[in-house]
DNA sequence: AGACTTATCTACCACTCGATACAAAAGTTG
DNA sequence: CAACTTTTGTATCGAGTGGTAGATAAGTCT
């Protein structure tokens, strides 16, 4: 076992409480004492454990990311392109308003414009919401290929609508709209979403 | 005239400045030395005019509201509901790239989740924000009433939908989107909305 | 002119911010 | 045991926060 004092404290446990924090009130609302309070440590252990505030952050994103990544891949794992779409959606209107979590989402909750000496962050958020972006992107366009979007679709288009839409429906969720609101959103952009083999049924 | 030393800026030009320093850096991020200095007056003069920081900010949103409503009108004059959604996208794609103004939306920049003491600022964004979607909600209303809505239409959740693709592209744009991709974004959810007399052909 | 009213400027308030110095505590290693 | 390594708590740092007191300037009133 490694020599010195043992840490006192569950880092993922921390990252957690941290991360409900920065979710709730954004990288910069949120401040020392809050998070320490909320992770039951004392600045110190904050810092040596994960360097800076912003270090924490970046440690509650990845944390984050983890917890998505097993949504997308249930996503990706859709039939069809429209059927990935339904998945997205549908997936997005039931984790932005859990009630286990702030509403919304941390990756647009956390910071679209910050104060001096945080400019970066949103860009850091503004990456980590491409990736999911690029994810679709990359179905899609294997979509095409396989036939079950048409020729003259464009993949990299409609991966951004639906990153367009889930930002919004964090926006709307976060200010309070609730779970049949946002079903209410899915079902209507689904519309947007071109259908191949299947029939081509207008929206309504 | 009034009595007493003449004011010696011009409050609206004030405003304007103010407004930009909300847009990019948000309520909490936007501090009080960087509003003085881009109004080009001291503190003193600036409580005396708006009463406080929160009072500078809704002065400012109720700026930023005329604005909007010049191209609320245009938008609802669309002679069908499509045309409104197609005006309304495509005008939200032009604003929120407009580089007279920073990226995104005011209404979301300005601020989705904020520290401690500005936990009200976030529902004054989502009010004005509701506002929006409101018109759009009793304009299809009209439409369903004219015919040029199918009958089994949902006005409000159309009118949801918008609203939240607009605030989605927000936050695109304010993460360096260019004018094409909010275009792009805007046709694609043009595909959502129902087309009742003309041909409804699929998406594409 | 001189009283009155309002705005502006300088300087500063109490407070909170993110971050850290330092010593005591809690382990492992010899 | 003593030497070493790392974490923890206390107490605090300098910088910046929103906001204001008090004197002065710049107008209108009688």
């Amino acid at each position: 076992m490694v020599m010195g004092r043992p840490r006192s404290f569950c880092t993922d446990k921390a990252l957690d409480e941290a991360m409900e924090v920065f979710w709730r009130h954004g990288y910069d609302g949120a401040t020392l004492a809050m998070l320490t309070k909320a992770m039951g440590i004392k600045p110190p252990s904050l810092y040596a454990a994960f360097g800076s505030k912003e270090g924490l952050l970046k440690a509650a994103l990845d944390r984050y990311a983890e917890r998505r990544s097993e949504h997308m891949r249930y996503v990706l794992a859709g039939a069809t392109a429209r059927d990935v779409a339904e998945r997205f959606l549908s997936s997005i209107a039931e984790s932005h308003t859990d009630p286990a979590n702030p509403p919304g989402c941390l990756l647009v909750q956390g910071g679209l414009a910050c104060g001096a000496g945080s400019e970066n962050i949103p860009f850091e958020l503004a990456a980590r919401r491409a990736q999911g972006e690029a994810e679709l992107r990359e179905r899609f366009v294997r979509a095409r290929e396989e036939g079950d979007l048409p020729e003259g679709s464009n993949p990299a288009a409609l991966a951004r609508f639906l990153s367009t839409v889930a930002s919004g429906m964090g926006v709307l969720a976060s200010s309070g709209a609730d779970r049949e609101a946002l079903r209410e959103v899915a079902l209507v952009s689904l519309g947007a979403f071109p259908a191949c083999g299947a029939a081509a049924d207008g929206p309504g």
